[in-house]
DNA sequence: GCGTAACCGAGACGGTACGTCAAGTCTTTGA
DNA sequence: TCAAAGACTTGACGTACCGTCTCGGTTACGC
């Protein structure tokens, strides 16, 4: 006996979930995410306001599906030509690029909003979003390790952090223009380090 | 060139400003960003919705203002003992524990949001709250080149950006508890970079 | 040819619109026409202000279809005891302590203005509220005509407005109170008109 | 002891008690009664939403000085050829023009309205407005009492209502018409009255 | 001829109500 | 049987005016 009369999954539409989907994604871009409204998709989806509430709890939610669903074939790892620092650099300045596409901007920007809001959102996020693409700088770092490019003593996964963050921050704060400069010149500071290469003695 | 019959500013109520702002604040602590609303503001301070539309143009303006108020009295300088990751960690750990407090967080999660949703929001936000900030990094940076700590052809911006974006991801995603030791783990990776020091040795 | 997307007049809730029509005269009552509101009609009758305005299109309107609904047992005739004067006396000071009535004043006068401000409930008000009254008058008039108590060339129609226009007028104005021996003169000037009955001739 | 700090009548400016009776009687026109506002009044007037306040205690009041004002030379008299009937369809054949020339028609009916909802307007509007006309009609009727073409017994003021309320009842209901033929007919029945002239002849 | 007290224009203020939009719930209808 | 359509209550939106208030400035009177 189910406790609060849950939908019945088998039976779920899923003309009306990609179309539901495929609403959300355009008029988001669109209208941005505070003016996303549950009637708006619904009318657009020419779908019932119900049967979004029957499958999901929230529009960050019906985002963060509709989100994922476009990114299903994630290419889960970088190239590896046995130099790091270009293989970085080749994949940071395809990201700037991404990220500076308008279509691209709009809904990523909205899924940030709607998961600093709700933590629910945010996990969703986390894992199914951010998580995939940075575990592919992780592995790729730690084979770079293996060849001994990289110090054996750091954290693969904090290093990956060490170029995404103030990659991510940028975009969001729109401080400064991303630029294949900032990708490479963030990258050859990542590696590096602050500290002079050869000090003093 | 009058943009539209601006109000005189000179007669403006400063007893209204502050209990807007005071509203505000105390309102985003208690129910999150999105059900924050004018009329709320507008209840708690005891004033017309009207004063509130004549002096800003959305929420998220009057919560940059609220902010900026409460942190007047920046604190615009580093310590400098001398030894840069020594000066940076205890920077970093102290912002660890204001960004865990609940009562910092909120109102500044909610300024993100109002800022990833509103450009204009967005430059206020950059250059009243975070460019004091992140300028402070610089300095120290830079003083650090001076000292001969830090290499003389890296980016003291970009290094500052280098610790702080990491952080600042690393918070918003709530991925990752932050701990003293990431901090800590950090800054060292930040001075030494992933390259080893001593190569083929 | 539906103006707006008009709703569906078969799923209207009947028990809304009773308690939105009791609502409103009960405030008109109380509160007079022009601090009647419709805020304050939907909080009174326990309904969303939506409700009110997606049937009705001005609080004028509201107004009008409460009032008819009160007399849809509208009397349609006047007693006819072969006496014109005698009946017409009794229907006018009948119709004098309605309008003495307060409780019935209040709504009648706040129709009035209404309709004065607005032709469309103008029109609504004349032909549901004032027509089916003045029939009843033309009708016996008529009849008096066919017992040759009143002259074959009048119109009755006119003649009914010739007894009931000066009373509108006087209980609009308040220029002078309404009693039964202003019914009973009024009666007797009409029937007999201005000018002497036997002429010098 | 003063009540409210009267105002001092004698500092007043004409200038601006013109420029609010023109401004409100031209807004009248415009956008009818209830669309009338103290605030659209003195910005079209230039002047202060103070200074209307000072002077008048409502709009209504307001339109009721501003309409007295522009019939100061009230023609009091009716004109007097011998035959009341000709002379009574002349003055009411020039009454029905008046009304239905929509300039003169707009601010007069927002004064009913005025006047139906606030007994303080009311008063003043019979007493300033109504009551010179009636009276001209009083007057005009008691001289065909004294001419013998009236019969001693009607109270003349009685009459003149007889005449006037069915024809302000029209103008208000917009029911019917306002013509020419309308006013004679009235006359004449108002002068004959309903009953034949010559029963059982 | 010089305060000074008023009215004046302007418009900010705390409010109420507007008419619209959307949220989330509930009922009716058709396939 | 369940999805669609959509009416319902609720409540925030941003606007328009309300009537009060305070601000300089400008008369015009009384001393």
């Amino acid at each position: 006996m189910p406790d609060k009369t849950a939908p019945d999954a088998a039976r779920r539409s899923q003309r009306s979930r990609q179309a539901i989907c495929e609403a959300a994604l355009s008029l988001v871009g669109e209208t941005g995410y505070d003016k996303l409204t549950i009637e708006g998709i619904a009318a657009r989806a020419g779908v019932g306001k119900q049967t979004i509430y029957r499958w999901w709890p929230s529009k960050g939610a019906v985002l963060l599906d509709a989100f994922t669903e476009t990114m299903e074939a994630g290419e889960g790892t970088l190239p590896d030509t046995g130099d790091l620092a270009t293989d970085l650099k080749a994949v940071l300045r395809a990201t700037v690029d991404e990220f500076n596409d308008p279509a691209f901007q709009a809904p990523y920007r909205a899924l940030y909003v709607a998961m600093v809001n709700d933590s629910e959102v945010s996990a969703g996020f986390t894992s199914k979003v951010m998580e995939p693409g940075t575990q592919a700088y992780v592995d790729r770092i730690r084979a770079a390790q293996d060849a001994g490019e990289v110090s054996e003593d750091i954290d693969p996964r904090l290093a990956a952090e060490l170029i995404l963050g103030p990659f991510a921050q940028r975009w969001l704060l729109r401080s400064q223009p991303l630029t294949h400069e900032f990708a490479d010149s963030l990258v050859d500071m990542a590696l590096t380090g602050l500290r002079p290469r050869n000090p003093r003695a």
